[in-house]
RNA sequence: GCGCCUGUAGCUCAGUUGGAUAGAGCAACGGCCUUCUAAGCCGUGUGUCGGGAGUUCGAAUCUCUCCAGGCGCACCA
């Protein structure tokens, strides 16, 4: 509408411009500014040489709002032009909620594109940490704010079971199995230190009590590698389902060398001319990316890196697999690895704008007062399962989906225990115990909605009434934002922001014990809250409990 | 040394691609339950948005610079 005003003023001779700006609607915090306000004037000013109150007049004059939900129109300040609703809008938006249920607040930025979202990915050398816990809380929000943008979404993990540090847990394996069997024999120098690993030998000797004494090392390190990797990987798979988290796939990075994908595109960088030798190694030439230096794909001793895995790995979601999308969510310390795997993929002929890298700060765990080095080699940690166990899935879900990923976090896990039922997440669930209450007590009387269009919607006047049904409008915007910044946590703030006007409303207004068609007209704003509450709670795998 | 991230109220943090008087929770103080769950509500206030300069109608947001903190800069992953 607003650019068909500016359209037809233009083609009036009363504005002269070139371009017409793209429109963006804000919700001002003021509400003395209106539901909506545009800024389109002051954005225009410089092109039109005019002062932006003129143009806003100008555009305002050639506007029709009749047909629409647009009461009034305002210009105010420097030339925003301000929007007021109609209240009829806010009875569309409680038709729209309630009709939609599950599905309110999805929309379709995605188009059906595929997308991959890989996270928490960790080392199945050892238990999951606080990192993996931000990781999985942050990563599995946004496959789901991804899904209710309407993208098709897929969960992966990568499993690191190849390579260097697997060696590593082999070695440190066999010397925990050899100790336990009384024969001498140490931990290397950064290997794995922790409990875990003795509990794993111990297993192993369970089973397999000293069948592996006398053979040769490398055969008692890959039984026990295979054995220790099997077990991790269980675990592992048992406690991200606690914390709410399924995948879809699980991808093992030893799959690609069986498979020979990592010797093909090796082959396949050295074919278009990106890579040479030096030293004995096989180099790639980051530098043609604009990477500050170049990198080793194929070590002297004739084992590819990581580098090389990694380079397949994403080849496989991208060519073999056909994804459109592709985001890993990364630790901070892996932030130098984002630019050589878009060149990479440059270097593959993938537009390495296809693949985005969320970095999340770390987490620093404090522990009386004190930073404890988290480590699996010195084995000093707090793991995702203490987490679970101690704070429980749901605030601690919530606490890591409060901050966005730039935020670093320090963790004091005995003042989360002492705190935890400070967390807002009880502020919001306690919010839809409240409604489901009193539904309850609604539908033991017999209140029931047969027919939404036979609800005067328009009974809802009060101030508290208004705003609560104004944010609730304000939801599948709120998945757009977190969706395009790929924030999830966004939606954390949202439905803090809904409990929060819920609960005023309740303090202020009742909905039981008023005249009848009032009181319908409420049990359906409040059907419409649990609603919203109940979906976004449910993209972030966080319970809705109906009593408290 | 180079690169990425961060610096906002006493504390923990939001701040939607530059927008109107910078917000919430916690903590402090005062008030609100004979009626739908007081894990709640209402009220009271504090800010050199790390410092400085620049860009423009307009900056917490963009640019430069300095300061402070975190992380990275391996033939580990």
């Amino acid at each position: 509408m607003v650019t068909t005003a500016i359209e037809n003023s233009v083609k009036e001779g009363l504005m002269n411009i070139e371009v017409i700006p793209e429109i963006e609607i804000e919700e001002p915090k003021e509400r003395q500014h209106g539901d909506l306000a545009i800024n389109t004037a002051m954005v225009m000013a410089k092109q039109a040489k005019m002062p932006p109150k003129k143009i806003a007049e100008i555009i305002v004059s050639k506007m029709d709002p009749s047909n629409t939900f647009i009461e009034r129109i305002e210009i105010a300040g420097p030339g925003f032009i301000n929007f007021f609703l109609k209240d009829k809008f806010l009875e569309e938006t409680l038709k729209l909620v309630y009709e939609r249920g599950k599905d309110y607040g999805r929309v379709n930025i995605g188009n059906g594109k595929k997308v991959q979202v890989e996270f928490v990915s960790a080392n199945p050398t050892g238990p999951m940490h606080m990192g993996n816990a931000r990781g999985g809380a942050l990563g599995d929000a946004l496959a789901s704010v991804l899904d209710y943008a309407g993208y098709d979404v897929t969960r992966e993990f990568y499993i690191n079971d190849a390579g260097n540090q697997i060696e590593k847990f082999g070695y440190s394996l066999e010397a925990r199995y050899l100790q336990l069997l009384g024969i001498p024999a140490e931990v290397p120098e950064g290997g794995y230190h922790g409990e875990d690993i003795i509990d794993r030998a111990r297993e192993f000797l369970e089973i397999y009590g000293d069948k592996y004494k006398d053979v040769p090392s490398e055969e008692r390190r890959k039984a026990l590698i295979e054995y220790g990797l099997k077990k991790n990987l269980e675990k592992i798979k048992e406690d991200l389902a606690l914390y709410g988290i399924e995948y879809d796939v699980w991808f093992s990075e030893q799959s690609l060398y069986d498979s020979g994908e990592v010797y093909k595109v090796i082959e396949e960088l050295k074919q278009k001319g990106y890579t040479y030798e030096k030293d004995g190694a096989l180099w790639f030439k980051m530098t043609l990316f604009g990477a500050e230096k170049d990198d080793v794909l194929v070590r002297s001793n004739g084992f590819p890196t990581y580098l090389a895995s990694d380079i397949a790995y994403h080849k496989n979601k991208f060519i073999t697999r056909g994804f459109d999308w592709v985001i890993n969510v990364w630790g901070a310390d892996h932030h130098g690895h984002v630019a050589p795997m878009k060149g990479a993929m440059q270097a593959l002929g993938i537009d390495p704008d296809r693949l985005d890298v969320v970095l999340m700060q770390l987490v620093k765990l404090i522990e009386g007062g004190q930073v404890v080095k988290m480590s699996k080699r010195t084995g000093r940690m707090v793991t995702l399962r203490d987490l679970i166990d101690e704070v429980g899935k749901d605030a601690a879900r919530f606490f890591f989906n409060l901050r966005s990923a730039d935020s670093p976090i320090d963790f004091d896990l005995d003042l989360a225990k002492e705190q935890s039922n400070e967390n807002p997440v009880f502020y919001v669930q306690y919010a839809h115990a409240r409604i489901c209450s009193i539904i309850r007590q609604l539908e033991e009387e017999g209140v029931k909605i047969d027919n939404i269009d036979e609800v005067d919607l328009s009974l809802l006047k009060e101030e508290e009434e208004k705003e609560l049904i104004k944010k609730l409008a304000y939801f599948p915007e709120e998945i757009t934002i977190a969706a395009k910044t790929l924030a999830p946590h966004r939606i954390t703030r949202y439905v803090l922001d809904v409990a929060s006007l819920f609960h005023s409303f309740y303090n202020s207004h009742r909905v039981k014990g008023v005249e009848e068609d009032l009181m319908k007209a409420r049990f359906v704003l409040i059907l419409a809250v649990k609603t919203v509450i109940k979906n976004a709670l449910n993209i972030l795998k966080i319970t809705a409990p109906e009593r408290m």
